[in-house]
DNA sequence: TCACAGTCTGTAGTTACTACGGAGTCAAGC
DNA sequence: GCTTGACTCCGTAGTAACTACAGACTGTGA
C-alpha cells in the first residue's frame, strides 16, 4: 500500500508517518518506479503498535525501547513491567497537579463577585496581589506545595 | 536589582527572565554603563504576575490578554471571568483524559502475570495484539472514546 | 594577577508532531 | 492532448515555554 492508505487505516496523518520513519521508528519501506513509498502489512502493524502506545501516553523514545525489547524475546519482562509502572506513576503525578491546580483556579474564580470593571475584579486583584507577595486564595489556601511540573513532562496524548 | 536578583526573588531562570523580555511580557529595563541589565520593584511585581499566572496554567498568549487588561481598568471585566473559565474547563478536560489513561495503564499493567521474558509478557502481548487490532484489554474495556489529545493543550505547569 | 561568578548576545535543542512550499506523478474527464 | 485534482516527493520551519549552550565581556575577592 502507498503512504495514504497506510496512514489512513494506521489512523494518522501522512506526515506523522514520514516523521515516524526519519525518527527511526519504522522501517524504510520500499520504493516504486516513480520513488513512491509502499508499504506491507508488517509496516501497518508496526504503525499500529506506535499508535497504540502514543494513545497510552508512552512517549517515543519508550516505544524505541519497546520495540529493541520486541526484537529479543528471550530477555526478561522486567523492563516492560518497569516502563509501564514508570508510564502510570508519571500519569498519577500529573492527575494530582491538575487537581491541585484546578483547586487553585477554583479559588480564583470565586474572587470576582462578577463586577463590572478590570479595575475591580476580584481576580485581577488577586493576580496582582499574588505578584506583590501578599498572598492570594488559590495558592494560600493550604499549606500547597508544587507537586512538579508537567512541562517537564514528556507529552501525553489520551486520542485512540 | 541585576538579572540574577531578579530571577531569584521572582524564583525562576535568568534565562526565563530574557525570554520573558524577548516575547514583550516583561519591559526592557534600563541598562547600566556596562550594558547590564537593571531592574526595578515594578519588573519584579510584574515577573511575579507572569509566575502566578504560569502556575495556575495560563498560557503565555492569554497573560499578555490578562496584561493588557490590567491597562484599561475601566473596561468590563467579563474577559478575565471567561478566560478563567476557559482555564478551569480545559485542566478539566486534561484531568478527565488522564483519568482513562491510568484505567487504561492498570489494565494494560493487570495483563502480565510476572513473566519472565518477553516474548511471553502480557503487557507485549497485547500490544502487538492491539497492533493486529485484535482489540486489547486497555481500550476495549468499555466503550471508552477518546477525550482530546493533551498534546494539542497548551502546557500547563503546577509549580509555583 | 588570577580565578570565578555574573552578565551579555545569539542560536539551537526539547516533544511529537503539523504545516507549508515547490515539484513531480497519475488517472479521469473533456 | 490538455486540464483538473488527488496523491506523492523532499526539505524546512513552526508550535509552547522554556533550557542550554558558545564565546565574549565585566566585576570582585584573594
Amino acid at each position: 500500500m502507498r503512504i495514504g492508505e497506510l496512514a489512513k487505516r494506521g489512523d494518522c496523518d501522512v506526515e506523522t508517518v514520514r516523521f515516524y520513519e526519519r525518527e527511526g521508528l519504522l522501517d524504510a519501506p520500499a520504493r516504486e518506479a516513480n520513488g513512491y513509498r509502499r508499504y506491507s502489512e508488517a509496516h501497518l502493524d508496526r504503525l499500529n503498535f506506535i499508535r497504540h502506545c502514543r494513545s497510552l501516553g508512552i512517549g517515543l523514545s519508550e516505544v524505541r525501547l519497546l520495540h529493541r525489547l520486541q526484537a529479543s524475546p528471550d530477555l526478561a519482562c522486567e523492563e516492560v513491567d518497569r516502563l509501564i509502572e514508570r508510564q502510570i506513576a508519571r500519569i498519577h503525578r500529573q492527575i494530582e497537579s491538575l487537581r491541585l491546580l484546578e483547586r487553585q483556579l477554583h479559588a480564583l474564580r470565586g474572587a470576582c463577585g462578577a463586577n463590572r470593571r478590570v479595575g475591580e475584579c476580584g481576580i485581577m486583584r488577586n493576580l496582582a496581589q499574588a505578584a506583590k507577595g501578599q498572598g492570594c486564595p488559590c495558592h494560600a489556601a493550604s499549606g500547597e506545595k508544587p507537586v512538579g511540573c508537567l512541562a517537564q513532562e514528556p507529552f501525553v496524548c489520551a486520542d485512540g
